[in-house]
RNA sequence: GGUCCGAUAGCUCAGUCGGUAGAGCAAAUGGCUUUUAACCAUUGGGUCCCUGGUUCGAGUCCAGGUCGGAUCACCA
């Protein structure tokens, strides 16, 4: 691997040529450019950031004086100089400042400002002084002759530190009168366009600083700067974080790096230890730690840190996510179900300072008008209550059999038609735009699974003749579940067990999309569920919910498994599917069996999407506007070409 | 992996029917010096993503590729 030259790195252009020059000619003056410290002035009450000063009552006091002085006067009118004079007075009573900050302005004329990365403040120099320098030769030396020539040299996004007093502008921005100015890191490449920042999705991903110094120029990306997103993201955890603690939780860290990736039906990341010899996982999930430490008597436990999955990328999907994940003691899922309300509900609130969330694009891109999700009621369904509810959205008005109800779910026959019915309309067009063409779709589904001894030419006859071929054939659709199913239809082990798995695959399908408001999902099927206890009034199906928002997975919590007897059946059942070819299915993990035999007591717990939920509070549409540094591809850099040696003609 | 969209100056973007490569910002030089989104004047700045094709002529049309975005499938 060759090492790339700086100059490769950091590509010359006329912008960071002159950047270089003004580089040179400052160090003329200052000596080192990269000083190692600027003490800041405390007049606020702690240590004077361009934040703490914007904020200090006294500032905030004097701007609002000005704001009612100017408010009397009329347009373009300069305020009385005696009553500026007096407001002036009071600021430089305050005394000597000393701030530090990048430029955000550039830096011609005698006005700039400084950005801490949340504000702004103004700082005024003037040529005719005194404006000094303060040389960086480790004796802040000062130079009274050359600070104009050194403000004259700065250039936009330079980083300084000045002292100076405090005033107000004729236009009422308190501002710093610079006396001394000391340069303390320059900015090589020029700043993001200060009206639009980074317009470029993939590079505001990959320079995240950059990004973030556009927010410091307040360039909002649907409608928060890049800033407040991760701002909210923050608060949204220490939210959560305190909430648990109030309620009596202790916050642990198990294992990232483990021998057994289970917990969780995904594929992990694998790596290798080499002094122990074995492989390790990248965790996919903490649950079993966790419950071990239920075992352990940590009756309330919590983690929030990340998980790793080694499948797609999508607008959902992050290799690394964050999760809360948590347990509690003696509780089941319908308490669960309540706490988690009331701890969102709480973090939302912290968050955002409002329980409603606005959403500008809809999950299905139908609907321009903002949605808003509302973090006030979260209603709870069953999943078959929730198939009755939504299968009407999705149009399905030309089902042979009619229109279902729940008792379509219960019956074996009407689940397998339900189900060839959706493998197909899957198979055939996208969602969305299948139900514009339930002719051209019916079709498709015969020309897929013609029965023996149905005519394809006669199927095409028919439509052209654009007869609907239900009305052609009452009996289309008996005939055809019942070809599927001889000839395509997965294997189940049992009628239950196939019963569960469509109920699951036509929520899946053509459900969760529909989930906007929150909604807890409840009465999973048992045998998708292998950590979960089952229901105590039906043995099919298990103690478990999922939260959706927006058509999003945001929770998932069950009531824990703590038979070791049962559990471990269960981890037996998961091999045997991962025999029969599902990379997904769970690891057996002998030691949590062991655990579990000295006795886990019943408890609840829960995993929350912390990356999901923040994209709803900041409505963001991808997940990687939402992690600082998501996942990308490396950057390629071009292969050396020959230098441009095109000698341009004049003339 | 499928489908759709995109890539032009450091940045944000125009570029008509295929006929000399454009603007604003940023930069340089000079002026101005209590400005408020970007003061005034002048100047420099281009591998139009890559490769190939069609054509007298390609930023523009065609094919293939790279990278990215949106979306679908798997997954949380």
């Amino acid at each position: 691997m060759s090492i790339p030259a700086l100059e490769e790195i950091i590509e010359p252009n006329d912008q960071t040529e002159a950047r270089k020059a003004s580089l040179a000619a400052i160090a003329d003056l200052v000596g080192n450019v990269y000083p190692n410290k600027f003490a800041r002035t405390n007049i606020s009450g702690g240590e004077d950031t361009l934040t703490a000063l914007k904020q200090f009552d006294k500032v905030a006091e004097i701007e609002a004086k000005m704001a009612e002085i100017k408010a009397s006067l009329s347009e373009g009118e300069r305020p009385p100089a005696d009553k500026k004079d007096a407001l002036n007075e009071e600021l430089k009573a305050l005394g000597t400042v000393r701030i530090a900050g990048r430029l955000t302005t550039p830096t011609r004329g005698n006005f700039v400002h400084l950005t801490d990365g949340m504000s702004k403040l103004q700082v005024y120099a003037n040529k005719k002084g005194p404006l000094a320098l303060v040389k960086n030769d480790g004796a802040d030396t000062i130079d009274e002759e050359n600070g104009w020539a050194l403000w004259q040299l700065l250039d936009h996004g330079d980083l300084i530190g000045v002292e100076g007093y405090l005033f107000i502008t004729n236009t009422g921005e308190v501002s710093v009168h610079v006396e001394k100015l000391q340069f303390l890191a320059k900015a090589m490449l020029p700043m993001p366009d200060k009206m639009h920042g980074i317009a470029d999705p993939e590079l505001r991903r990959r320079y995240r600083y950059a990004d973030l110094i556009a927010s410091s120029l307040q360039v909002e990306h649907d409608g928060l700067t890049t800033r407040e997103v991760f701002e909210r993201r923050a608060k949204l955890i220490t939210g959560m974080r305190r909430f648990l603690d109030d309620h009596g939780y202790i916050e642990v860290e198990t294992p990232m790096l483990t021998p057994k990736a289970t917990g969780a039906a995904a594929t992990p990341f694998e790596t290798y230890h080499n002094a122990l010899d074995i492989p390790l996982y990248a965790r996919i999930a903490p649950e079993l730690y966790l419950k071990r430490l239920t075992v352990g008597g940590f009756e309330k436990v919590y983690e929030i840190n990340r998980n790793f999955r080694n499948e797609g990328l999508s607008h959902k999907h992050n290799p690394e996510f964050t999760m809360l994940e948590f347990y509690c003691a003696y509780m089941d899922v319908n308490g669960m179900m309540d706490f988690c309300e009331e701890l969102m509900q709480d973090a939302v609130l912290k968050s955002t300072g409002q329980l409603q969330a606005s959403i500008t694009k809809e999950y299905a891109g139908t609907d321009e008008s903002p949605i808003i999700v509302d973090f006030g009621m979260f209603e709870r369904l069953t999943m078959k209550q929730a198939i009755v509810r939504y299968w009407d959205k999705l149009g399905s008005r030309n089902m042979s059999r009619g229109t279902i109800d729940e008792s379509w779910l219960e019956n074996v026959s009407q689940l397998r038609y339900l189900a060839t019915y959706m493998r197909l309309k899957k198979e055939v067009i996208l969602l969305s735009d299948a139900f514009e063409t339930d002719g051209g779709l019916e079709k498709k589904f015969f020309m897929n699974f013609l029965p023996k001894g149905w005519n394809r030419d006669r199927i095409e006859e028919i439509d052209k003749e654009r007869i609907s071929l239900a009305e052609e054939f009452p009996s289309w659709a008996d005939e055809l579940t019942f070809s599927y199913l001889e000839n395509h239809a997965p294997k189940y082990p049992d009628v239950e067990a196939e019963k569960g798995a469509i109920v699951l695959e036509l929520f899946e399908s053509f459900v969760e999309r529909f989930l906007i408001q929150p909604t807890f999902i409840t009465d999973y099927p048992k045998s998708i569920s292998p950590l979960s206890k089952a229901d105590p009034r039906n043995p099919n199906v298990a103690e478990r919910f999922e939260l959706f928002i927006n058509g999003m997975e945001v929770a998932n919590g069950f009531s824990e498994l703590n038979d070791p007897k049962e559990q471990y059946e269960r981890f037996v059942d998961q091999m045997a599917q991962r025999e029969g070819g599902d990379e997904e299915a769970m690891v057996l993990d002998e030691d949590y069996i062991r655990a579990l035999s000295y006795g886990m007591p019943p408890a609840a717990g829960i995993g929350i999407g912390i990356d999901r939920l923040v994209m709803l509070l900041t409505n963001k549409h991808s997940i990687r506007d939402v992690i600082l540094f998501p996942h990308m591809r490396p950057e390629k850099r071009e292969g050396e070409k020959g230098s441009e040696g095109e000698g341009e003609k004049e003339v």
